[in-house]
DNA sequence: CTGACTTACGGTTGGCGTAAGCATT
DNA sequence: AATGCTTACGCCAACCGTAAGTCAG
């Protein structure tokens, strides 16, 4: 058994069972990983995948089982390099965010200028996607910390925990009629129609519920997964923004940010590492730059958590920061 | 990075560094070794083992961190193997106890008889050892299962279940004094010299603790590890034998077995496995086997406890069998 | 007929064993 | 002086890439 062959059939599984598209995403020969399958399957004398013919059609339930194993095997094998390299420098190394606009646009740009000043050595790649392939990055190593506000809390393999709190604020041209009012509610919002964040997005459920409760159902004019995006839409007149509070800055000096943070149930920013991870020194940091509660003591606490009730125990008595 | 290379360094920091040693154990080269030691240290760029001179002396602390990973690295190689075997035939395998004398001599029999009848295909080893060797080689890989009644308890990488509880009798000639008395008492007992367990086996901590509690000290005349030996000895007039009560057979007709479960605390025979092991078919049998309450949900729950209070909490309301 | 896996084959890498060299205890 | 690690060297296995073959959709 060879670590290559582990790698092979750990990325076929991820690839679709395409063995070509693996093959140039690992910038190797097609061959090469096909008689690796092989010849792993002949010393562990089980079939990994199901073929039909000349194609690979499933994974069989051995193979799934041998599949996970092998998953498990390369991120210890991840951790190994990963604690060499600590030891070697802590100071050099990569940090892979995996986040969505909102966090990109507003939230990291600080937390990012402070961190490369105190390790400039350091890579840092920003990946952004939605929630669920946020999640899927960081479950696959692809990203090491994932930042987003919905659905990332419920993927088995991955330990979340709360950053912040944040709630929202009404975004309309200077000459709308909303700009004028003294205190914002759901009924006079309901009247416009309304610009917003797609389904998934950036706490959308959380502003979806509030009308619920209220029994209105808001004329939704446009979505958008990005707060840019939705504020453009607003100077075009499309519609009323209801947007993050920390999208609002002041540089946005032709819209009138109305405070709607009485109107709707705060939502939670969380962040969610790999279970089973090693952590770099630079990563505690860069976590507690964006939430100072979040120190290397909490984390580690956090990761060897075993299951969901033990997490949320960790931080029941918490009060969060805002944002 | 190779498996192979992992597996070099674990084998040596498990062979007090002796790189030779190592080599013959894992019938190849010395050079090899040390060349792929080498060969690993560059590509991480981390010493793992301190050297003066030409002799390898102690482990970094970065090469500790990589043995315990490589370590856990094989160990998930090691299950991808398993579970190969059980997908592959599930009747065929090995299995390998780590037990102390009187389980083998006295207990096992009778489940290995059982368990050889079901499973004709799987191999069997047993290997016998002090508590903290049968606990080490579980640990190590050695053995899958390891059954004792001191001190495995306390092996933080060792999963520990309770199988079934036991108390001691006095073994005397039949025309011992003690013989013909109608209830033992602890005073009679440390009237005459003592023949039992060695310190660390078999229960001998709560017969030490006994005497103490009375207030009374025994005079030990001989102590082996082995109740075999202390018949023999109890048979040539050296002293009083205590022993556990399964050790007392009907075949020992030239001795008097007088209970004596009222003068001690009962002990309680554990069995540990390795954290993180995968369990064939048949190991969950044979524990069943064992220790009926023992069933194959029961163990994996205790497999996937997280820390030694939720494993307690597990066997917290259970009435051990007697023994 | 195209996409995709398998088989065949040759080159190069690299792991392993033997033998000699040298440092430590 | 003996034990034990390193260096040097040669052999053989095995991995990899190219090219041709074959099967499924």
């Amino acid at each position: 058994m060879k670590l290559q062959q582990l790698r092979y059939i750990w990325e076929v599984a991820h690839h679709d069972l395409n063995v070509s598209a693996t093959a140039q995403s690992l910038f190797t020969s097609q061959p090469g990983i096909s008689k690796q399958i092989r010849l792993l399957e002949d010393e562990l004398g089980v079939e990994i995948f199901a073929r039909s013919g000349k194609h690979l059609t499933r994974i069989t339930p051995a193979g799934q089982a041998v599949i996970d194993l092998a998953g498990q095997v390369l991120q210890k094998v991840e951790n190994i390099k990963r604690v060499s390299q600590e030891f070697n420098d802590e100071r050099r190394g990569s940090l892979t965010l995996a986040t969505t606009h909102t966090q990109a646009r507003y939230i990291l740009p600080s937390v990012i200028q402070q961190f490369m000043q105190r390790y400039p050595d350091v890579t840092l790649n920003l990946k952004q996607g939605t929630p669920p392939q946020i999640a899927q990055m960081v479950v696959d190593g692809d990203a090491d910390i994932a930042i987003a506000t919905e659905s990332i809390a419920s993927y088995n393999d991955l330990v979340t925990m709360p950053c912040y709190s944040w709630n929202r604020c009404v975004l309309v041209p200077k000459d709308h009629p909303l700009a004028s009012v003294s205190t914002l509610t759901l009924e006079a919002l309901a009247d416009y129609p309304i610009v917003t964040y797609v389904a998934g997005f950036t706490g959308r459920s959380k502003l979806d519920e509030a009308f619920d409760i209220e029994g209105l159902t808001p004329r939704i004019a446009f979505t958008a997964a990005d707060s840019d995006v939705i504020k453009t839409y607003v100077r075009l007149g499309v519609g009323v923004g209801i947007v993050a509070h920390m999208a609002a800055d002041e540089r946005d000096d032709d819209l009138v940010a109305i405070e709607a943070s009485h109107l709707f149930a705060p939502s939670v920013t969380r962040l969610g590492l790999r279970r089973g991870t090693f952590m770099r020194g630079y990563m505690y940091h860069f976590i507690e730059k964006l939430a100072p509660h979040l120190d290397r003591d909490k984390i580690d606490e956090a990761l060897t958590a075993s299951n969901r009730g033990a997490l949320e125990q960790l931080f029941a008595d918490l009060v969060l920061p805002a944002r």
